[in-house]
DNA sequence: GCGGGTGTTTTGAACGTTAAAACGCCCAGG
DNA sequence: CCTGGGCGTTTTAACGTTCAAAACACCCGC
């Protein structure tokens, strides 16, 4: 494995002058660069991460600590994971991977992480209800970024990127309207949800602005399965409310939705106009497709990243992220 | 952030003394390794694990590179990512993620981490039909282990990890039998596949052992879709061959089956009974439950870890480990 | 011919750690 | 009383890179 001392060896000058090569190659002069490039070329040069990490004290990578929580399955993680690694390598950066207790349990692993230099700062994700991480680093300053709000908590520690639930859940009610619908419902979580509440406040407030009712269409579900997503449109439909459609606060609501709305005789898409969240590979495998919201990936990782990665300036960033609504068979025109 | 001179310092010992604390610690006297531990928690030091890579020349990362197939599914990766992580620190590592191109054309992003001493070696899932990479690294002299065997390779370059397809279709099959079918039909993936083929054996062999029938009860799908699955499902009822049982392939391609039997009035469970593969999230979450196989992460992941820090000892190491059977209602007696 | 500026290259030191050799001490054996 | 060896500790020298500053080379105007 060749070293900066190799190369300069070679191409006759000093250490020094081949790691501005890399660094600055404008300090160079034109004849002088090139012979140096020819040397790192020819001893397929690439420098020692480690050693310059040491110098610069700057690891260039980003912890995301992976979830695993059993009854919350993260159907979208492949993606994200994917997105967020290809922005950080366009920046020169990767991903590392840990694993932490849940909560404020957790954080002495990513203090560690970030102690022993192994990381420059994370990625939280799989936000909570007043998740007590964000508060803990920004404390100990260890560079992060959210993705996720911090909900119920007017003034959240430390940046964020966010995808806006309530404009989606709007936009999800004006399309099942623009299709003709007038009587449409709601599938959503618990209270304690603060992405399930901003969801809801969403499909209320569109509801309200288009004259349309929204008394007594409102079901919360206990958990996120596709028998509660059932149960909720059976409780619907068994309760005469004549729905038209029904907006769904994830994927696998919606799937119990259209599996109740089949087993009775009602065919989804066409009796009744049916949405779900997050577009997960199911939405398009399921027959009819699953009308859903695409979160714009890319550009979540591109902004988190770019937050990371740009030195906190002034203020915390805070960007609110519109989801994109991907048209399927269960909301054709009825 | 404090260095291990400046708890040298604090101890008055050496530095070396502090290291050998922390990495020798028998090597020191009762008393003096007690100082320079007080100091070290009192000034809360980490070791720099650039500082010591770069003198050890081990990075103690593991690069996995995040697949981006938006056909195929990944359901479980949320899963083999925890495990992998999990048994990765129990060693002291850590996974790193990064993006290639497939096949020979992302080999250069390997290279390049391993020259740049990003990491120290890979893991690679994802396993196709004559998967180049496994060659290129071997040659390279670079670190690796597979997750998944190179299909229809008799000799497969470097050390491998797997779950036992064959074994879990027969498994299926014996399952299906005990509970009472005997015309057990097979629905699956297109030939090219060596995941698939595995399967396939395993459920043929299975039904010749036991005198059940397998002419034409086997049927190929161009994709892993719940539609696929149904159409499979379809194709099979519509010819009348009586089945009473189905093992697919996949979770998703078992989904399909469901809902095919329920539209036609048939019920899964009780009329015919399913089996899927994986285990993934869905399994558990449709009704009835799936019967699926659960592929052991945590113990794959140990293995993989295992056998990629343990240097490559000689022969390479090969494990075939057995996936378990996970019993819901889409088998339940007839 | 000389001082001053500009642009390029080299020198010396440092980042924080560990491997290997050297050191000082004490004790057993001749 | 000297020698050899084990033990615990310190010293020295790296690992491969970059930073800061010094040194050098060159050109220009006076």
């Amino acid at each position: 494995m060749a070293t900066l001392k190799q190369v300069a060896a070679h191409a006759e000058v000093s250490v020094q002058t081949v790691s501005n090569a890399l660094n600055a190659p404008h300090r160079l002069r034109a004849d002088t660069l090139a012979r140096v490039n020819k040397s790192i070329e020819l001893l397929n040069y690439r420098p020692n991460r480690n050693a310059r990490s040491l110098r610069t004290s700057a690891v260039e990578l980003i912890g995301y600590c992976v979830p695993n929580w059993p009854n919350q399955t993260h159907l979208v993680m492949d993606q994200f994971l994917h997105a967020l690694c290809a922005a950080a390598e366009r920046t020169g950066r990767h991903i590392l991977l840990f694993t932490a207790e849940p909560g404020v349990d957790g954080m002495p692993t990513y203090d560690d992480l970030h102690a022993r230099r192994l990381v420059d700062g994370f990625v939280l994700s799989q936000t909570e209800t007043r998740d007590p991480r964000h508060g803990w680093l920004k404390d100990q300053q260890i560079p992060f970024v959210s993705f996720g709000r911090v909900w119920k908590e007017s003034t959240q520690p430390g940046p964020w990127v966010d995808v806006d639930g309530a404009a989606g859940s709007a936009l999800a009610v004006r399309h099942l309207h623009d299709t003709g619908r007038r009587r449409i419902a709601f599938i959503g979580w618990p209270k304690s949800s603060g992405l399930g509440e901003d969801r809801l406040g969403g499909w209320r407030t569109e509801c309200k602005r288009l004259g349309l009712p929204t008394t007594s269409l409102a079901v919360r579900c206990r958990e996120d399965s596709i028998e509660e997503g059932a149960r909720a449109t059976a409780e619907l439909l068994d309760a005469g409310r004549e729905v038209d459609g029904i907006v769904a606060l994830s994927d696998i609501l919606a799937l119990g939705a259209l599996r109740e709305l089949t087993r009775r005789g009602l065919r989804p898409g066409t009796d009744v106009g049916v949405t779900g969240f997050d577009d997960s590979p199911l939405a398009e495998v399921v027959s009819p497709g699953l009308t859903s919201f695409k979160q714009p990936m890319d550009l979540i990782a591109e902004e988190l990243i770019a937050i990371l990665t740009g030195g906190s300036g002034g203020t915390p960033a805070e960007r609110l992220l519109q989801p994109e609504l991907v048209i399927r068979g269960s909301s054709a025109p009825g």
